[in-house]
Order: C-alpha cells, then sequence, then structure tokens
RNA sequence: GGGCAAGUGGCGGAACUGGUAUACGCGUAGGUCUCAAAAACCUAUGGUGGCAACACCUUGAGGGUUCGACCCCCUCCUUGCCCACCA
C-alpha cells in the first residue's frame, strides 16, 4: 500500500504525457476537429493566479470529456505579451519589455501552465510580441488599410495623461482609463481608426445566430446601443454675421412625436466650436462657455450631473411646424459624439430638457397627457395634447405618422443612431506592434496616395513585412503626442512606396486589442511563413467550437473579434463571419469578499496549493465551488474537502479486491451516475457532476465488498477530465494498457432509460407520498399502488374516504366522497 | 437613471420541463482507533416545542395563479456586475 502522493505522481505523468505527446492531434489528419479555446493571458510580472486555474481548469477539463468523446480536440495557449500592460509593469521594474517578457511566459509555461495536466498543445502557440506573429498583425491592418476600413481621422480623442497615449472609447469606463483609473482629457487629433460602425448593424443581427451567454449577447447590444429616431432640420435665423436663411441646424431625436414640446434647441460645444471656426459670431460668453466645456475633463462634467450649464447663443430657429421661433443655446450636457450633436429640446417630456429649461427659464409645454409638466417631466405612454391634427393619438402611433408628415415636409427623416464608434486603434506608446504605415509629404501636396481621400498614406509593401520594432533602451512614454519610436531615427526614415522619395514612418504602434482580435485563427496555422491563416487548415478548425473567457472582454476583445472575422470574411480571406460558435462566460473567483487584486493584496497564489495538494485537487475544487458561470469565494479550508475525496478514491482502488459478482444497485447507480457527468460536463455544470462523483464513492464506500473491477475502471474514467494525473496513475495501478486519456467516454446503459413514473399521491389535497409505477400502468393499477402507501391505508380505513383517484398528469388524489 | 444576474442552514452551494427543500462539500458535536494528538473511519447536524412517537414553521418581504411554487405572475427590499447627461 502507498499513499496518494500528488507531487511526485503529477510531475512524472506530466514528463511522460509530453514525451508521449499523449495530448498532440495532427491538424491535418485529424478526422472529428474540436477546437476548444480559452482565452490567453497576457504574462504579467506576478504569474498566474487562481482565477486563471479557474478559468483554464473549466475549459479543460471539458477538452478532456471531448478527447474521451472521440473528438481531435486542438487546445492551444499562447500569450498576449505586447501592449500597456506589460509595458508599465516594465517600466515599474525598470527591465526592458522584451527581457522581462522572455522570463515571464517561461515561467508561466513552465512553472505554471504545464502543471495543469491540461491538453495545451504547445507545437502551435503564440507569442503577439514576437516578430513571426506581428509581422501577420501588420499585414492585417494594411488589408484593412486597403478595404477602407483603416482610416485616419482628426477628432475629438480620449488621452489618458497617465498612460501618455490615446485610447478607444471602448476602454474608457466612467471617464477613466480602464488600465490606471486616471481620468481621461479631449484631445483634438488624428488618428488612426477602424470602421467598427460599419458592421454595427450586422454585429447586432448576428447575435441572434450565435450560441453565446446571454450576459455576454446583451452587453454587446448595450454597447452597440441602437436607436431608431429621426433626423429634423431646424432653419437658423439671426445669425450674427450671416445671411438670414443660409444655415440650419439638424437634430437627433428618438421621440420625434413630441416634437410639438420642442420650446428651444440645445447645441453641443464642439458643434458651436466648429461654427465659430467657419465664421459665425458669437458673444465672448458663448466664446468662453465654448473654451471652458471643451477643456474640461469627461468626469468632472459628469459630476456637475444634474446641474446644467449653458449660453444662450441669441441665434434664433424655426420650428419646422409651427413656424414658431424658438432660441438657440450651447450645453455641455449635449455630447457633440452622438446623434448629431444637437437636440431639440423637449422640456415637458425629458428630465434633462426640463431641469434645463426650469434653470434658465424656457418654455415648458405638455404634448403628451398621462403626467403633470409642472411638477416633472412625463416620460410615460399617453395621448398627444398641443400637437394640432396629431391630438389623441398615442405615442407609438404618432412617432410614426410624425416621422412621416416631417418627411413629406422636407424637414427631416427618419434615422437609426448607434452608440458604437469607430475603434481607436493608434497607441502613441512603444511595446506595440508598428503600425504599418508610410506617410510622405511630397505626395501629400500632389495629392496622391495609395486610397482616396488620404493622399501622403501608403502601406508598406507586404514583401517588406515585418516592420519591426527597433530595440531601444528608451522606450519610455512621451507625452508630447508621438510614440518613443518618432526619435529613432532608423526607424522613422523610408523610402515611399509610390514616388520612391524620402518619406517617414508612422511611429505610433497598435492598440493590444488589435494583437487579441485574431490570435485564434493563427493558431492551427502556426510555423507558416507565407500567409497568415492557410486556407485548408483554416477550414477545417475554424470557427472555434467553444471559447471561455471572462465576461470583462464582453464589449473590448469579443466585440473586436467579431468585427475583424466580419470584415476578413468580406474581403473573402475566410469563409465565416462569426470566430466562435459557442461562448461561455466564466464567473469570477474572489477571495475573503472582494475581487482579488494587488492593490487589495488578495491574490491567491495557486503555486502553494499546488504544492500541497496537487493541481488535481486544486483545479478541481475551483470547479466545485459553485456554477461555473457564476464563480465563487474561494475558502482554504473548503479545499480539503476535495483532496480527502481524491485520497479516498485512492485508497479504495489501492485495496481494490476482485470480485465476480457485482452488485447491481451499484451498477444502476453508475449508469444514471455516467448520464448524469455526460450531461453536466456537457453544459459545464463541473460543480455538481464533482457532487455526483462524490456521492458515488461515498455509496461505493459501504458496497465496498463485492465491487467490480468494470466499476472501478469506469469510475475512473469519468474522473479523468477533472483529475487527469490521479486517474492515469489509478489506471496505471490497475494494469491497464495505455492511457485512461486516450480510453472512450463510457456509455450509459439501457438500464436508466425512464421506464417508470413518479407519481405524487395526495389525499384530500394533503401530501402523503410517492409511487414509482411503470409508464403504462392503467388508472387503478397506480390507484393500487397508492394505497400501499401506510398512511394511505390507514386514511383509507380511518376516514373512510374512497378509493376513487382521478389521476391527472403525474398527480394522483383520493379525494372524500 | 438604464440594463443584466442573483437572494435557500453557521458557510460555499443542490433541487429534472412546477411534484412536496437543504444533495455534495466545509464547519461543528459525539464516537472508533491511539499512551496521547493528528490523520482516517462511523454517526448526528435548518429552526422552534417535546423524554418521545410527533407537531408546527422555513427558500429576501408581501400578495397572486395552482391540488401542489425555491421555480410562474405582480409589488417592494437587498447585493453584485455592466453602462451611464446617448436625446
Amino acid at each position: 500500500m502507498s499513499r496518494y502522493n500528488p507531487k511526485e505522481l503529477e510531475a512524472k505523468w506530466q514528463k511522460k504525457w509530453q514525451s508521449d505527446k499523449t495530448f498532440q492531434v495532427d491538424l491535418e489528419k485529424a478526422e472529428k476537429p474540436f477546437y476548444n479555446l480559452m482565452m490567453f493571458p497576457y504574462p504579467s510580472g506576478e504569474g498566474l493566479h487562481v482565477g486563471h486555474v479557474y478559468a483554464f481548469g473549466g475549459s479543460d477539463t471539458f477538452g478532456h470529456f471531448k478527447k474521451m468523446q472521440g473528438y481531435d480536440v486542438f487546445e492551444p495557449m499562447g500569450f498576449d505579451s505586447f501592449g500597456i500592460h506589460s509595458e508599465n509593469y516594465a517600466i515599474k521594474i525598470g527591465k526592458h519589455p522584451r527581457e522581462l517578457i522572455e522570463e515571464t511566459t517561461k515561467y508561466f509555461k513552465e512553472e505554471q501552465l504545464d502543471k495543469l495536466g491540461a491538453l495545451f498543445d504547445w507545437s502551435k502557440s503564440v507569442t503577439t510580441s514576437e516578430a513571426s506573429y506581428y509581422k501577420w498583425t501588420q499585414w492585417l491592418f494594411i488589408q484593412l488599410f486597403k478595404a477602407g476600413l483603416a482610416v485616419r481621422k482628426k477628432s475629438s480623442v480620449d488621452w489618458c495623461p497617465s498612460c501618455l497615449t490615446v485610447l478607444a472609447d471602448e476602454q474608457v469606463i466612467a471617464g477613466k482609463c480602464e488600465r490606471c483609473g486616471t481620468e481621461v482629457i479631449q484631445k483634438e487629433l488624428e488618428q488612426w481608426f477602424f470602421k467598427i460602425t460599419d458592421y454595427a448593424q450586422r454585429l447586432l443581427d448576428n447575435l441572434e445566430k450565435i450560441d453565446w451567454s446571454e450576459t455576454t449577447k446583451t452587453m454587446q447590444r448595450n454597447w452597440i446601443g441602437r436607436s431608431e429616431g429621426a433626423e429634423i432640420i431646424f432653419k437658423l435665423r439671426d445669425v450674427p454675421g450671416q445671411e438670414d436663411d443660409k444655415h440650419s441646424v439638424t437634430v437627433y431625436t428618438t421621440r420625434p412625436d413630441t416634437i410639438f414640446g420642442a420650446t428651444f434647441l440645445v447645441i453641443s460645444p464642439e458643434t458651436v466650436k466648429s461654427w465659430l471656426d467657419i465664421g459665425f459670431l458669437a458673444k465672448d460668453e458663448v466664446k468662453k462657455y465654448v473654451d471652458e466645456s471643451l477643456n474640461k475633463t469627461e468626469v468632472s462634467r459628469l459630476a456637475e450631473g444634474k446641474d446644467k450649464t449653458g449660453v444662450d447663443t441669441e441665434i434664433k430657429a424655426v420650428h419646422p411646424l409651427t413656424g414658431e421661433l424658438l432660441s438657440v443655446w450651447v450645453a455641455d450636457y449635449v455630447l457633440g459624439s452622438y446623434g448629431t450633436g444637437a437636440i431639440m429640446a423637449v422640456p415637458g417630456h425629458d428630465q434633462r430638457d426640463y431641469d434645463f429649461a426650469k434653470k434658465f427659464g424656457l418654455p415648458i409645454v405638455e404634448v403628451i397627457s398621462g403626467g403633470d409638466v409642472k411638477k416633472e417631466a412625463w416620460q410615460g405612454e399617453g395621448k398627444l395634447v398641443n400637437s394640432e391634427k396629431f391630438n389623441g393619438q398615442s405615442v407609438e402611433e404618432a412617432k410614426i405618422n410624425l416621422s412621416k408628415y416631417i418627411e413629406e415636409k422636407n424637414s427631416g427623416s427618419k434615422k437609426v443612431n448607434f452608440h458604437l464608434r469607430d475603434w481607436l486603434v493608434s497607441r502613441q506608446r512603444y511595446w506595440g506592434p508598428p503600425i504599418p504605415m508610410i506617410y510622405c509629404e511630397s505626395c501629400a501636396k500632389d495629392k496622391k496616395g495609395e486610397q482616396e481621400g488620404m493622399s501622403g498614406w501608403y502601406s508598406v509593401p507586404e514583401k517588406d513585412l515585418p516592420v519591426e520594432l527597433p530595440y531601444v533602451e528608451d522606450y519610455q512614454p512621451r507625452g508630447s503626442g508621438v510614440s518613443p519610436l518618432a526619435s529613432v531615427p532608423s526607424f522613422l526614415s523610408v523610402k515611399c512606396p509610390g514616388c520612391g522619395k524620402d518619406a517617414k514612418r508612422e511611429t505610433d504602434v497598435s492598440d493590444t486589442f488589435l494583437d487579441s482580435s485574431w490570435y485564434f485563427l493563427r493558431y492551427p496555422s502556426v510555423g507558416d511563413d507565407e500567409v497568415a491563416f492557410e486556407p485548408e487548415v483554416t477550414k477545417k478548425w475554424l470557427p472555434v467550437n467553444q471559447y471561455i473567457g471572462g465576461n470583462e472582454h464582453a464589449v473590448l476583445h469579443l466585440l473586436y473579434t467579431r468585427f475583424i472575422t466580419m470584415a476578413l470574411s468580406d474581403l473573402k480571406l475566410i469563409n465565416f463571419e462569426e470566430p466562435f460558435d459557442k461562448f461561455r462566460a466564466h464567473g469570477l473567483i474572489i477571495y475573503k469578499g472582494a475581487k482579488m487584486s494587488k492593490s487589495r493584496g488578495n491574490v491567491v497564489n495557486p503555486n502553494e496549493y499546488m504544492q500541497a495538494y496537487g493541481a488535481d485537487t486544486l483545479k478541481m475544487y475551483l470547479l466545485f465551488i459553485g456554477p461555473y458561470e457564476l464563480g465563487g469565494e474561494f475558502d482554504d479550508r473548503a479545499i480539503t474537502g476535495v483532496y480527502r475525496f481524491l485520497n479516498r478514491v485512492w485508497t479504495l482502488v489501492e485495496g481494490l479486491e476482485e470480485v465476480k459478482e457485482s452488485n447491481k444497485e451499484l451498477e444502476t447507480k453508475l449508469n444514471s451516475l455516467i448520464k448524469k457527468v455526460s450531461d453536466d460536463l456537457e453544459n459545464l455544470r463541473f460543480n455538481t457532476a464533482i457532487a455526483a462523483l462524490m456521492e458515488f464513492l461515498n455509496l461505493v464506500y459501504k458496497h465496498q465488498s463485492n465491487l467490480s473491477r468494470e466499476i472501478v475502471l469506469n469510475y475512473l474514467k469519468l474522473l479523468a477530465p477533472f483529475a487527469p494525473f490521479i486517474s492515469e496513475e489509478l489506471w496505471e495501478k490497475l494494469g491497464e494498457k495505455g492511457s485512461i486519456h486516450q480510453q472512450s467516454w463510457p456509455e450509459v446503459g439501457k438500464v436508466v432509460e425512464e421506464t417508470s413514473w413518479q407519481i405524487v399521491v395526495q389525499v384530500n389535497g394533503k401530501f402523503r407520498g410517492k409511487v414509482e409505477v411503470a409508464k403504462d400502468s392503467s388508472e387503478d393499477q397506480v390507484s393500487q399502488e397508492a394505497q400501499k402507501i401506510p398512511s394511505v391505508e390507514k386514511d383509507l380505513q380511518d376516514k373512510q374516504i374512497s378509493n376513487k383517484v382521478w389521476v391527472k398528469g403525474k398527480l394522483i388524489n383520493f379525494v372524500a366522497d
């Protein structure tokens, strides 16, 4: 008899599986491909934490299960090693990111990932900061540029004063930088954008077709933020320094039904700025207000909350239906970046407009009945009033009829708007793939360029890829609006691909999210230096069958991957629009009541637990905590429960004595266990599957004397996906040939086919018990069975109730006469 | 303010398409083994009353539908996550 020694046996099998290539798949020859993907980590200095073990453990357990079901499971792993995260850490500890990444990836792989017993195929791994990978990231950029989907635009963008770079809309959370929490400020800059907004409707529509966590889909829907409404044109009067009737302003509204309640217009500071730029005159007060609000951070604009500010521009606007003259105000509660940057204010039916009107003494008109507009804006349902011939219509009717009417009067049209903004991909940082573009001043003067409307700009010829990121010592961000690469002359100067004269490279690098937006496409083609993704193997393995990761990426990574995939599909480079057939978000593992984070100092390091209990126990414990999609609280005491369980399995199998006749009850139970574990695994319900395995073991301990080898072998197979090491060791100890992970998953026998029904028995509405009856039993037979319940028998004698029954569905009910 | 998810023992959590709660695990108590302890194994463990058989109560709160509700409907409260002056 030996003791269960996880440390020793896990090291043994890790080595053996590696040398035997037990888990490797031949991508070309595979017959039943299953692409099992999990989100790759960025290699931080702290190493893998328990949350990773949870995420990867669940996904990999599923992978093992699929493998035993006969699929050729491809389960790659890699590193998202470019990006501000890694760079900031490198700066902090004073080590060059390139050297740092080499160390951290090695540590991640050898000290942590390798020890999990996962199916990872390291022969197909990617590290996004390696030239062999980012060559193709750059290639991807060029494809988008050539398709007109990568453009340079000057606009007001979010700038993080701490990270010293611009950020994408998705990377700004409530006015703060997603990474460092610093308040972002607005800067007017020319930057590279990907036109994800062109795909807004498709990104929304396709959500119906994919099997993703509902929570994730909802978040994407909200982010895309489709709204239906109308654009309405208001002619302007009394514009200082301009002739009458020459100018107009277009507003966006989702409530065209309230147009008769529009009592003034509000224009965003950004829009008014553009008016001033084209020669509108305005009093100093207006100019001052515009300047001030454009310099405010998003946060301080928000912090002022409902206390509205604004200035009357003294311009007048003509109401398109009544002809009335309305005053035009500038106020920062209207955003320049949404809709048309201007609104018609309907204070009677919009709380923000109401607050504004109250503050500045502007008129409030009720046009929808149902509320009390003297007290507050009424935003509910009702009938139209004060709306001429539309009076009496419902909001729903009026929306349709008024949009139509406005359109007939040439004063506007229906319009769909999206919250989604174009993806800003430039970063003024060092640690990323250089954007593979060249700017030629000479061509710019001649209005020449590779793409229309982008004179001076050329993509780097594909044969010159990759544009290597030069190794420089001084990689600190500058804050000057350009990346550190701008001060590397050898990098900067290049010949123009258009005219051959001296030109300059783009010095910004691209967003990390571009690196990760396509890595899953690369995995199967790793090693191929001719193409980004080899057509045959891509066709065979993609789209990904199942993807698992954290929901914090619902509107970042997961939206970008969908956009990139859709764009590549349109370019005929791949033949599918959606990257992941199935996506499931796992929950968060919390510790001491809070999300694990360095700043809170409550990060659980998996290494010590792996040392003490082994990877099998740690992983299985994490999966046992609760439903996979909910996560849960890590409790260092509770982990012993799983450890005890594995020890009990060990003891049982070690001491197994052959018996010829096996216990019938156990056989039946095993069958339902197989069904239970299979169903649960299929649906990622690891916690209940593990509970069922424990329950069975408890039962086995009571029937130990007549436990058959057959049952034990099957049981080990069911355990194998959860605890790959111990099950392999015991498989070997029992003298079985080959790896347990290459065995086929146990089949559910016929015994558990449902042949009986459970029927609930009540007497005069009171519960008396349940009976099992054959499915084809007659009413009388059911009644006979039910009467065998002692209390029913008693009732029949004592209370003299009749034995008449009625059977309704699964209910049998005895009633008094 | 909007959206999403969730509220079940001392704790993490089970409960099939509504079928008569608290699976599994932790913790706790008692026992076996031991000189002793740990480990392991066995037993008990929602609450209240009772020596007891047993009775009554219990899935955030309150209503409703149903023979029957943790599950469905309505109102409210709490927590977590996401978004947020998006017209």
